[in-house]
DNA sequence: TATGAATGAGTGTTCATTCAT
DNA sequence: AATGAATGAACACTCATTCAT
């Protein structure tokens, strides 16, 4: 085995510029091939069908997001801070992968196929960092500990992405990246208080 | 002819109940026909095409929320209590209207047509109402008159929205619509000042 | 009943602008409504249907041009005479009634139904009055009477037909529908004798 | 791949059979499929679209045409005899090819399309040998040189045309292509002199 | 007579997927 | 492993025709 097939990551690189632009329903499986340079059928040899294309696109992502969160947050101690630097890779990454982003965030949504069948392990898995974060503050003391997590962790999340797909979607950009992360993390720090 | 067709109604209906169930793009304009009780060609002589009866669900409905939640806004002075009666209003809404709630979240999100190329004048109200409640509080001085409201009406917009479809799409529900009205209010207040 | 329906002729009229304008099946049964400012149900109560409304088209126009020929060639003795009036006759009907010619030149031959299936009674007459003409000049030892009429006729009918679509369809004409006439029946004087 | 695709001839054989036998506009695109047994798919790999697959079989068979016609004609040296040449390769051409005949003299001039707006450059090269033939016999003395070969040219061909149509559509034959041919000849020849 | 809203069968075209090479 | 020609099911949309008013 290769370290990880050269093949299958042209390809996927390929599906997520292609998906980005013209929105999954829109593309084919012939402008993926074409974008990644190989015949149509060597694409099924990597994904089970176009479907799966699209949730490899969002589990890799997820997984490396994941990490790279868990290394920030670790390098803080208190809730805030580590609240702060989630926040800020979040933005940041989104920032770097706009067209990734683009596909997580809008394409992923379209089908009730990922959002109510596909069970969500690694989105979990994301709210889940969230969640750990905040208990961590109600520990510290920093954070209110009434506010009910299970429901707050949803509503920073879905700020977090609001926040970043308006921003990637944007043509002229009205405000920076950094000054997003800012305001938010006054929001949300003085929020959970 | 009515003074507003009740068969557009009847389509307009039918095909909340259809997007919502089986996502846009995995409806036919015959599941909606027969969800109708309409013939296919029916469909074309109230709407262009497939999109623009996706397009006619999501401006009525927002048409409508706009207009109750300005009503709703008038009945409080303070903006702390104007938010709070936004965000309630908004919740309430979606528990009552699930289906309609769905598709506008989920899929209206699903193609460039709608999010990138559409000109959403409808979501800018209402994007409009939560800027406007902002300023008002910082007039108030009951906000902090530092705050970037071009950004947090959006992040705030994001915010109940994700709470909104975990709510719509959860099976079994873990909390009520009133508790997630409550955390978020709570969250939102402090987080502002 | 009337002399002849005042609708059922506004509805030809408008039928045969349409037919030329946009072809026979480009056209829809609601754009010959329009036109002639009907509703399209209407057209049913004077028509069988479509394809009714582009044979009766023809067969109007077809009685009335050998009616026209008859009286015409009734003027002349000579068989050459004749044939000239005649040539005469069917292009400057076709200079007169341009759309009508377009319809029934390119128009009616569309379909097997017109020119195979369709017992064509009225083209029969038209070519018969040909006929007749070489059957005369044969008598009056002005042409040949080797050649083969049954054959003839049909070669002359194609040769005046098709400089008659020509002229009409050439935008920027090139000869006049006089100079036409006059090469036409000097050929044709000449190569029946 | 073959040097030339032998799928896509089988298509054209396919599609001239049933455009002949059903006319242009009541064949469907499965009929041609089937007729050439390949799925319906295929025939989008060969062809843009249904227009397309009429317009190559026109295309293909007058490229063929102009060139035998160009072969034969060299074989003789008096117009005369060249005219007489031309006649009777385009009837025998026709008396073979019955229903590839049948599609491009009544199919192809069903539509705006082809007759109006696609410019007709190999139509245009058919008549052009008639209009050299003319000029040839001028030259040699053989033809009045009075007489227009502009717009005679299109009355031979709408000629030789319409006997042609009227032959292959005959389903008894009065008379056999050989005289059709014969008397078609003495008639222009006389009648160009 | 006249209307025009409603019908629903019909079709060109697309494209995910397969499979012989 | 890789190809890409071939497949054929699927679907949005059209439009001739009907019929209740």
């Amino acid at each position: 085995m290769k370290v990880v097939s050269e093949k299958r990551e042209r390809i996927i690189q390929a599906a997520t510029i292609i998906f980005a632009r013209q929105g999954f329903y829109n593309s084919t499986v012939a402008d993926v091939a074409k974008e990644a340079s190989v015949a149509d059928g060597t694409i099924y040899l990597y994904f089970k069908n176009k479907d799966d294309l699209l949730i490899s696109i969002f589990e890799r992502s997820m997984d490396m997001f994941i990490q790279a969160a868990e290394e920030e947050i670790n390098k803080e101690k208190s809730a805030e801070n580590q609240l702060k630097r989630f926040i800020d890779l979040h933005l940041r990454l989104v920032h770097k992968h706009q067209e990734l982003a683009q596909v997580i965030q809008i394409e992923l949504r379209q089908s009730s196929k990922f959002i109510k069948e596909y069970a969500n392990e690694k989105f979990f898995s994301y709210l889940n960092i969230v969640e750990k974060i905040i208990q961590r503050g109600k520990e510290q003391k920093i954070f209110n500990v009434d506010i009910n997590a299970g429901i707050l962790k949803r509503a920073i999340f879905g700020a977090i992405d609001e926040i970043a797909l308006e921003w990637v979607l944007m043509k002229k950009k009205r405000y920076s990246i950094e000054e997003a992360s800012y305001e938010l993390c006054q929001m949300f720090v003085k929020g959970l208080k």
